[in-house]
DNA sequence: GTGGCAGTACTCGGATATTTGCTGTCCGAGTTTGTATGG
DNA sequence: CCATACAAACTCGGACAGCAAATATCCGAGTACTGCCAC
């Protein structure tokens, strides 16, 4: 039970296009190097993304990857999903008659988590971010 | 990332103790059938708990397992715990000069999740299932 | 100078290791209960 | 009748096997830009 690498990269990497000049094409080398990782694994990352209508590529020489329109709209939560997947993180699959009280706890507990991330837009941590600097 | 098989195990044993009158000691054999599951594996998982003091066992014929002594403080997060861990579920481990933002976020919001199992006692979910009997 | 051509710098996608953690099995050891056996 | 021995029913713990998913690498193919060269 743990977030995976991927989730961690994608989010950084999310970030990273969105405090960067807007519409400006970002390769995987330099996206890579910055989190030290080899470039055709997050490429395979950055193809989920993509595949989510998160970001696009532009392929060929000064080619690389870049934030769609209503990227401010992007939460937590979406660039998870993109990665792990929609499922739920615990199911019972045990048929023990009704449906299961310990099942529909943890579904509950799961959506509190859910709801705070839905609401941490990257825009706004992007927003943050400049301000310091 | 999702909940292992080994917690949900955990947590339906931890409910079956708690329904079935107190002090009876219960066998691996029968809590394995319950949940279709091998015995042997079962003990570990059974192990677990005992090291973290929410169950005892006692060895020897008739033996088996029991709730211990203040058992009805005994929450859905302490069971969660007992077998996946104490470590946070997501961990930057880029060097990226200050403290991770993206971090302290995800941290927050497994914080969400654990304050609302937190409050999720074995006890109080045993009391509802009983009453519907 | 302009049209084509080759080279370069990229992304894309599939195939394929490598590693890691979860799941599950096996077995020997220790412990308690119940039973049988022998004095 | 009592004590001792033995068998049965358990838990405990370590070692190990199987498997699936996460992580990572490699390579061939497609695509767009750049510069060069011939006409």
């Amino acid at each position: 039970m743990k977030f995976s690498k991927a989730t961690n990269y994608a989010l950084h990497t999310m970030l990273f296009l969105a405090v960067v000049p807007p519409n400006k094409l970002i390769g995987v080398q330099q996206l890579a190097e910055r989190q030290e990782v080899s470039p055709t694994y997050l490429s395979k990352i950055l193809t989920k993304l993509v595949k989510a209508g998160m970001i696009e590529s532009t392929s060929g020489a000064n080619g690389g990857y870049r934030l769609k329109r209503n990227w401010e709209e992007i939460s937590f939560l979406d660039i998870i999903h993109a990665i792990e997947g929609n499922a739920s993180l615990f199911e019972c699959d045990l048929n023990h008659g009704q449906d299961c009280m310990i099942q529909k706890i943890m579904v509950t507990a799961e959506e509190k988590m859910e709801d705070y991330l839905r609401n941490q837009k990257i825009s706004e941590l992007a927003k943050k971010m400049t301000a310091v600097l």
